[in-house]
DNA sequence: TTGAAAGCGCTAACAG
DNA sequence: CTGTTAGCGCTTTCAA
């Protein structure tokens, strides 16, 4: 039988309950300096006896709620999930918790959903946020410790955590013109950001794509595909550089979705992967290795990039200043959906 | 420039920029009644002019946080995702904004972060819950609003969400049967649950498979596979069917993210979909629509199942006390996994 | 219609 | 080492 809404056990009943002050039991709980051993151990059993838990927003009115946010533009994209369990595993260790918030396809939304995560008295915020400005971060950074995923810019405000996608493009770019090919295309992604371009990074895929290409006294052979990393914008950006004539017998799409859209094109148009198209992606997502996808990829490590945005933002917390830049070193990771050219 | 991290604006802030009292403002932002209009127009254009934003967790301690918490097990499922996206679009209208925290494989870990949940004075509460006990989300609907999703049974202490999963199970079977299979087998799913197996969705849907099987005088062709509902215990689950003699014609996996696995045990042993083998899955995840997958599903709207549960949450917030049970009808989606047998 | 004042549960000075 | 007390930002009686 369940008890109607009974008041949940505050720091008042454990005082009174164990005959110490409500002091007492606030340092116990926070483990803080001046309690002895005896007086700890009465608290510590009041505690447990009334199944008390301190509240965090209560905490939070004077000191830490021990939650961080995460802002995710969506949850679909199966990167952000190592990104979770990395950042959640280094929390596991610690006395805070990650509450996560869905941004969204607009900059108004995104910015939306970080002011929501400030309004909750999160003691530091983690954030993939393509879409802001500079400027709007460093906004947010001010108020409270601030970590951003997966841009380059550097700021003096927060810190970053990112993958070095010059090289990671690279890598795909020069693994296909090893395997002969010329004509190789690029799907990229745009949106309506205000970060500094050459900060975000498709543009850095893409720009990478382009110079490796003229390096290689391709540049007439540049093809490139102004969609969106996901399954929808790969299928039509695909379906686009296939039209063209003479097509492409390789498509280098930016992210793993986008690239699984690539294929269903490449199949619709009744051609073969790799035989007539070799297609690789970025990310390396768990589809990636399915073996009816097979998908030649770009891995970077997303549960380190999210361990490590854990660990700077508590850093921060604790007081850090200066500004931190982390960044990944992809590697290359080859399957099927490559093949030399024929 | 950016300026060190200066003091949030308050309610009192507001309150001596427009020359009235806290109490004013307090009722302005809570659209309260006993407001002239000349002060409420005051009230807006000085929160306006400060950027005032009310914070969540002050309110909180008296009245509500306008948050609702929402508990997934995880989020690679891509079905979560759909749940999440039918969730935000209902608070959109509203003054709520839904956090997510990721329960996890352990009964303790899906505990906890409920608790965590709770802790942080959420308004309410809407998870996914497969491992707690029926008396767990009783203790925990006792002290919030709560709405459980995707568990069969009845609790008049929180309303529930969930598929007909026993429709969406004899859909799969009867398209199978339709097909001329016989030698159906299944993948399902287990884990260290306290719920009442048969309130378990898994549990539902392979209880209905091997009755539709017995309905049929298939009692003796039924072989089930007890591995889980991802895509490793897909594989493994289907590599052990496989390797039965006679070999299953046909495979029903609980759900997408299994069937992928199957998809890849099947192509390792070197057989063809649909050919020697059918495979079917549940969920109607995007991926199950891609070409190269091409999977047949049953579709369960996932927007539909989170917009009702944060419709049902927020009537709960509002007072409701009686239970209510919202239930989804599947449909089968055929696509080229499935065909006759040969 | 308005505002003063008493909390909500907790932390942090500050005394003892 | 221990306890008293003043807030944190907001909502909510309750008078005026």
């Amino acid at each position: 039988m369940v008890a109607p809404g009974r008041r949940r056990v505050t720091i008042a009943d454990v005082a009174s309950h164990a005959q110490v002050s409500v002091t007492a039991v606030s340092k116990v709980i926070r483990n803080a300096y001046g309690v002895s051993p005896a007086m700890r151990e009465r608290v510590r059993a009041a505690i447990e006896e009334l199944g008390y838990r301190p509240q965090a927003a209560a905490r939070g009115m004077r000191g830490r709620t021990f939650t961080i946010g995460l802002m995710l533009p969506h949850i679909r994209n199966p990167f952000f999930a190592d990104i979770v369990d990395g950042l959640a595993e280094y929390l596991q260790s610690t006395d805070y918790q990650a509450f996560m918030i869905q941004g969204g396809a607009t900059r108004k939304v995104e910015s939306r959903a970080v002011d929501a995560l400030m309004d909750r008295q999160v003691d530091g915020i983690i954030m993939v946020a393509p879409l802001a400005s500079k400027a709007r971060l460093e906004e947010v950074a001010r108020e409270k410790p601030t970590v951003v995923l997966a841009r380059h810019e550097r700021s003096s405000y927060y810190d970053t955590v990112s993958d070095d996608d010059e090289a990671g493009a690279e890598l795909v770019v020069n693994h296909l013109l090893a395997l002969g090919h010329r004509r190789i295309a690029h799907i990229t992604h745009q949106d309506d950001s205000q970060a500094r371009p050459s900060d975000l990074l498709h543009n850095i895929r893409a720009a990478t794509y382009e110079r490796v290409m003229r390096e290689h006294g391709l540049a007439g052979e540049i093809a490139v595909a102004k969609s969106f990393y996901h399954e929808r914008g790969g299928y039509e950006g695909a379906r686009e550089l296939l039209s063209r004539s003479p097509r492409p017998t390789a498509i280098f799409a930016g992210a793993d979705q986008a690239a699984l859209g690539a294929l269903a094109a490449v199949h619709e148009a009744g051609l073969a992967v790799p035989a007539d198209v070799s297609v690789a992606g970025y990310d390396n997502t768990h589809l990636a290795a399915l073996p009816c996808i097979d998908l030649t990829s770009v891995d970077q490590d997303g549960a380190v990039m999210g361990g490590a945005a854990g660990k700077l933002l508590l850093e921060r917390i604790e007081g850090r200043t200066s500004a931190v830049r982390f960044t990944v070193t992809p590697t290359l990771v080859v399957r099927g959906s490559t093949g030399p050219t024929t």
